[in-house]
RNA sequence: GGCCCCAUCGUCUAGCGGUUAGGACAUCGGCCUCUCACGCCGGUAACACGAGUUCGAAUCUCGUUGGGGUCACCA
């Protein structure tokens, strides 16, 4: 056996990643990119994005834009492809037919690959025949065309005479050696009869023309390695290194579709879910660190490394993306208010919110230990936001009654005159003593006063602390929504 | 079915011959408390099974079972 990959030099990674434009970018497929871009930019290689649109039924420039659009949201940013160049282009494999037909070409007058003849339904025709006769048994095309003369000016597909003696072998950079025996093989075809490639052939050719040393992808691609690396020794090229991640399977253990939810990055973008929330969720699905959980993007990168990634395909688990992406919205280490509030904007636009940029960053202490996302920063941005806020129905019956006119009047009027108003969250606490004395001098208690001047200040029964939220409203919005507040209890009363 | 791969709590995982099998999410209690949240403390919960190798296996070998991938003129 003939060990590809194996002692392959360690100079800077050339990796890329190779997105089929038939969609969205796939969260497995994001993945993929990351762990490809994680290689590079720790050894300081270079990570290369080739758009694979030799189908052209099923790829589109939606597609293309939208996978773009999913990958620079992500911050995986790439060193060659579309947008940016370099020098090995073009980049989208539809503009590289010219060079498959020439090296198509030469594997032909090399007698390495032939023109085949048969059509479609000639070879379906063998299968069932062959079916009708042995149930179990495995239809291989027969080699028809092998030695059948070249007659270019008839329509044709191209075969790679594949070798049916030995093995086929390759050291995975995550799973280790991987021996295919030979006689598995068939002389797979690598050009359609519309001129073409297939995916086998172009990867191939672009991957060695790229320079690409290093080809990581899902394993679901381990079977397509053999016939590369055929290929690679036709060519006379030595293979790269080949590293293939374990699948990222539905909560059920399916294929991630669709049906499963969300699966595309840009559902996670709409949600309100951070970059580095998703990369980090991510990250830690097939890799790991000790006991690290939560990583910065530097950390990522420092961190990464081939050989802590396993080797069991896992489940996808919502709960767990969700804590993840809590995690960084939490901490102004991983998300920094510049960046929080520069996130939330487009969120509180869409919502009809206006944006208070002062308010915001005031309220970010309280809404980043609540919010799990973006979005859900709105809903508990949403009160301090507006003139008034929204009144809860039930929570208006139940505590903006009559018998709490009293109440909330005597707490308007006793804070009123409190000073300094606390202009920070964190200086509430000589608001809190005097309540504290205020509630034993008048004889109330907390629990008579609190939800009722909870609801009249934020129109919820689940909030911040009280004084929390007045230090964010300021003064004059405060007391006008108490008094609003008393003039409803007065009225429903 | 052929070939390939995989197997630790429900989930993501640590473990790389000797551990009370650890962490995180989820879940269940409790603390904190003006509500919510954060935080803190604690509980339930795993080595698929069977043979070997070894003084000693979650760790090594083989088998069984289970799961997944792949067998296109898709990628």
């Amino acid at each position: 056996m003939l060990l590809a990959g194996a002692m392959a030099s360690d100079p800077k990674p050339r990796v890329r990643f190779a997105p089929s434009p038939s969609g969205y970018l796939h969260i497995g497929g994001a993945r993929t990119a990351l762990f490809n871009w994680l290689w590079a930019r720790k050894l300081g290689g270079s990570f290369v994005l080739r758009v694979e649109d030799t189908d052209q039924d099923r790829s589109s420039m939606e597609s293309v834009q939208a996978i773009l659009d999913a990958m620079r949201w992500l911050g995986l940013d790439w060193d060659e492809g579309p947008g940016v160049g370099g020098p090995h282009e073009p980049y989208f494999q539809s503009d590289r037919k010219a060079i498959y037909r020439q090296h198509c070409e030469q594997l032909i007058s090399e007698g390495k690959a032939f023109r085949c003849y048969c059509t479609k339904e000639e070879l379906d025709a063998q299968r069932a025949a062959l079916k009708a006769e042995n149930p179990k048994a495995q239809f291989k095309y027969p080699g028809t065309c092998r030695d059948r003369g070249d007659q270019p000016d008839l329509p044709h597909v191209v075969r790679f005479k594949a070798p049916t003696e030995g093995s086929t072998a390759f050291d995975d950079k995550v799973f280790g050696i991987i021996d295919t025996p030979n006689k598995e093989q068939q002389d797979f075809v690598i050009m359609r009869r519309d001129g073409l490639p297939l995916y086998n052939f172009a990867a191939v050719i672009d991957d060695h023309l790229m320079d690409i040393n290093l080809v990581a992808r899902g394993r679901d691609h381990i079977g397509n390695t053999p016939h590369q690396i055929m290929l690679y020794r036709a060519f006379g090229w030595e293979p790269p290194d080949f590293a293939h991640l374990p699948m990222m399977l539905s909560p059920k253990g399916e294929k991630l579709s669709k049906r499963h939810g969300h699966v595309a990055v840009q559902d996670y973008e709409a949600r309100g879910y951070s970059p580095m929330g998703v990369l980090n969720y991510l990250a830690r699905f097939g890799w790991s660190f000790g006991d690290q959980e939560i990583f910065s993007r530097q950390q990522l990168i420092d961190a990464f490394d081939w050989t802590r990634v396993n080797r069991g395909d896992g489940k996808f688990d919502d709960k767990k993306f969700a804590d993840v992406n809590f995690e960084h919205l939490k901490q102004p280490e991983l998300t920094d208010d510049d960046a929080y509030v520069a996130r939330v904007k487009p969120f509180l636009e869409e919502a009809g919110l206006e944006h208070d940029e002062v308010r915001v960053r005031a309220a970010l202490p309280l809404i980043r230990e609540r919010a799990r996302d973006f979005r859900d920063a709105v809903n508990h941005l949403d009160f301090y936001l507006r003139e008034f806020p929204v009144m809860d129905e039930k929570a208006q019956r139940k505590f903006l009654v009559a018998d709490n006119a009293e109440h909330l009047q005597a707490f308007r009027d006793h804070f009123a005159s409190f000073a300094p108003w606390p202009s920070d969250v964190g200086q509430v606490e000589p608001m809190n003593e005097a309540l504290k004395s205020w509630l034993e001098g008048t004889g109330r208690s907390m629990k008579q006063v609190a939800q009722p001047v909870r609801v009249a200040l934020t129109g919820r029964t689940a909030s911040p602390g009280l004084f929390e939220v007045m230090s964010v409203l300021g003064r004059e919005r405060s007391l006008a929504r108490l008094d609003r507040a008393v003039e409803l209890c007065r009225a429903g009363g």
